[in-house]
DNA sequence: TCCATCACTTGATTTGCATCAAGAACTTCG
DNA sequence: CGAAGTTCTTGATGCAAATCAAGTGATGGA
């Protein structure tokens, strides 16, 4: 299978050439605070906001703090943490979670490059959820306070913030919807089209994803146990609806998917 | 039961000297556009930012537009609407839902006075749900770019919208613990608590609480069907921790509640 | 005031998913 | 490379909540 070892989704790997100088404008070298411009980033279009003039994508430079990188596993910010900055993702992908008293947990989202993370902890100055790293990762650290700092005198970038925490109070109605009142079938490819459908708006395939979390974890945010995850793929597969390989997911027929999650009404 | 017909909850009835004085800074008489002022508005230390200044909650004075008054029933924005504002409730109490392609809907939450709502319309400049008034309610009309425009120049207003909206991508982040991960019993008990704290928090009893919405919306939101709802109750009757008479609730044990959300371990 | 409607309760039955269990496939690392 | 630990799949069984159904109690309008 020659195409499942090309990485459909490695959103680690360079893309585009404009990545091969995302450095360029690198001021300091220690290897945990690296300078490094929104200006001449790869992501700019995901990750900022369009038309913005090239004199405000200077400014918004300034809010990037520094570069962290984050291994397979590690932990970028977890609950209790106090809360001081906002992250980019460059590359890698995430997971929040959050967990109740008793030990429960449910990841709340899966995040990855372009994507900003950190939003849960400005309202108490301290985090709610773990946020881990579910592949190697970088992250872009936006100290919070310079961000209030400069989006009042950049209105893109105010603008951009707002809409930053809207859209995550919107994705999480619809996660809402899912988990209220959708059955497993309907869940998982509600979840499989929406994981593909931000992969494209990255460069990626339409059809082809290799999921970086486990059967748990897509079960954790689904609201089912992982054999009911692994069951539902496989009913999937044996309806021809997609190929599974382990973590390699081609669709076949995405429609099919789009059917499940909202079944025509029969009159 | 005479307890029983003294609104434990009536958010909508004045109850503290300062309301009658909330209409002191009127400008205009419109009934569809009255001015008022946050700074002598009763609800100012839920819905404002405590702390503020004098000055400063002058200034803030000037993103409520106009009060709306919303009859029981009616709709303060829908699904597809052009957003422009932010509401914050004066008096009532409020539903949040979505609605997906094929029907099934989804109450994403329950908001009583203080709290803010509209917040989903920002990222798109439409809203992407229904607000619908579950009992007489009256509203502050916010337009948001006067709230973008004035948060520019004062600090304090900026810190606040943020952490609004941080607070209910927090709360959010909750629902989804409780409808991936919480049964039943868990979730009537989690809804209970919080909907009682929250009142408390305006004045009302700790153990004494009217319900404004039915048991199926109730249901719709913890992701569970009417008749569930009902039992449920009926369930924490028989076990002593609640009385119920329809829709006035009198909690009898909120420690046993609290253990139902986080069962102890027994090792 | 009475009727129609809506909201709620309770019972019987079904069902979708969880749970328990075992083994296979893959990954990691000494 | 092989052993140990993950991760995943699949089967058998159980159970919590959904569904179906009937009846009661509240509410609101003519």
């Amino acid at each position: 299978m020659p195409d499942q070892t090309s990485k459909p989704n490695s959103v680690a790997e360079t893309r585009v050439p404009l990545a091969a100088h995302a450095d360029s404008k690198m001021v300091a070298m220690s290897p945990q605070s690296i300078k490094v411009a929104c200006s001449s980033c790869n992501l700019r279009e995901l990750c900022m906001p369009l038309g913005l003039s090239p004199a405000e994508l200077d400014r918004i430079d300034d809010v990037v703090a520094s570069r962290r990188k984050v291994k397979r596993g590690d932990i970028l910010f977890r609950n209790g943490e106090r809360f001081t900055s906002l992250y980019a993702i460059r590359t890698g992908f995430f997971k929040t979670c959050v967990a109740s008293e008793d030990g429960r947990d449910q990841v709340t989202g899966f995040q990855m490059a372009g994507e900003v993370i950190g939003l849960d902890g400005i309202v108490n100055d301290y985090h709610t959820c773990d946020a881990v790293a579910l592949e190697d990762a970088e992250v872009c650290v936006m100290p919070f306070d310079r961000i209030e700092e400069l989006s009042r005198e950049v209105n893109a970038l105010q603008r951009h913030v707002h809409k930053i925490m809207s859209r995550e109070i919107v994705r999480e109605n619809g996660v809402m919807l899912l988990l209220g009142s959708m059955r497993a079938e309907e869940r998982l490819a509600a979840f499989l089209l929406n994981l593909v459908q931000r992969l494209h708006a990255r460069g990626f395939s339409q059809s082809e994803l290799v999921l970086r979390m486990t059967r748990e974890e897509i079960g954790s945010y689904l609201g089912l146990k992982l054999e009911t995850v692994s069951r539902t793929f496989s009913k999937f597969v044996e309806e021809g609806i997609v190929e599974v390989k382990q973590r390699h997911v081609r669709i076949l027929n995405t429609d099919a998917l789009k059917d499940i999650v909202n079944p025509k009404i029969c009159n």
